[in-house]
DNA sequence: CGACACATGTAACACGTTACATGATTTG
DNA sequence: CAAATCATGTAACGTGTTACATGTGTCG
């Protein structure tokens, strides 16, 4: 959602060809993301079909160019207007993976913790030297910014693991194993604590 | 690919049927992210379709039970044997958000900013209040793992909205803000600085 | 000329997600 | 009976991602 949205907000100062969003793009989020060429004429498509968009005239030198519509300035305007919300905590890959490696009685928890922690420490470690050579003026900033973002998750992460690790060796071996489950739940109606409305 | 993994993971526990696959899941992350049935079946279908999975037995009951086949658990093993890499850091939405926002010459940044954190630090302490309700037992501490996952990553965001503010605050008001680049880049094959291998 | 970047586009796929249809079973 | 859950499954869609085909213009 974020590519698609981020385009329509750059449209929306003016028209566009397709190779000069992706560069535009890639501008405003200090060239951390780069965009395959592909999907840039993928999205402008689909923003097409939803009216959000429409195709418009052809420079001299062949650059097609792309026009925000009034239905895609209103999303814009709706996009900047609301807050990110994360349905209910988007699914961290990394999250699931430790919570049911936990869980799974043949494994070895803590060393997974371990290796992981190696690697994102060595994340980080990157990108705090990424964060040094940011570099000035309105790109920089912009730039600076993205890579403060992923240098606090990058830090959250570790914190996260080492927090993992304490409870892993706080407990004994196994106390995160669980079994399948037996239980056959019963089908049909559940019993209700008490009465309801009318 | 976190789901499919971690289904796949479970089925190499002993074979399960769809729902079976569904509680399984939820119990071993905390009920934290709700599965919709429907993708249980279809990520079976994809699963026997690579072959990491196999239709098994159908139960007096009428349950379909499922298998993993070798190519699956050489597949499980993969998985647990290899830490999380992120792609160059997955794009975060907020941070594509605000990094374009911020780059956009008619738009608030900072306002963005401080709307954001009143949402963010409301989901932070709802986070914080799960955080204490979490149960005992084996399955209660998988759930807080993946709740202390959400709150440390809620309080990283926090923290780089705060930091995202001051930037802000530090430079003038438009500092950020990026015309459409006019430059039209020159085709052709570009001015290399210096020879090459061979 | 050949390599390479600019530029547009198509086709397919992956995973996740939801809506819907269908039926069995149990309980109020 | 009606309602709700358990249970299986189908069909469609959305965004993101990649591979590929095609052509142009420039520079060495």
């Amino acid at each position: 959602m974020s590519v698609r949205q981020s385009l329509l907000a750059i449209l929306d100062q003016g028209p566009c060809y397709g190779y000069q969003l992706r560069a535009e793009f890639e501008r405003r989020t200090g060239g951390t993301w780069p965009l395959n060429v592909g999907q840039i004429y993928n999205t402008l498509d689909r923003l097409e079909r939803d009216g959000l968009a429409a195709k418009g005239d052809t420079d001299e030198q062949g650059h097609v160019y792309w026009q925000i519509t009034d239905a895609g300035r209103a999303d814009v305007q709706r996009w900047l207007g609301a807050p990110v919300e994360r349905p209910s905590a988007t699914r961290d890959e990394l999250a699931v993976k430790l919570a049911v490696a936990a869980t799974l009685p043949g494994v070895d928890a803590r060393a997974l913790v371990r290796a992981q922690r190696t690697v994102s420490a060595a994340r980080l470690a990157a990108l705090t030297r990424t964060a040094r050579t940011e570099q000035g003026g309105p790109e920089g900033l912009a730039g600076a910014l993205v890579v403060d973002a992923l240098v606090f998750a990058a830090e959250a992460e570790l914190r996260w693991l080492d927090h993992a690790e304490q409870r892993l060796a706080d407990q004994p071996a196994n106390a995160f194993a669980l079994e399948l489950s037996d239980e056959r739940p019963k089908r049909g109606r559940p019993v209700r604590a008490e009465a309801s409305a009318a």
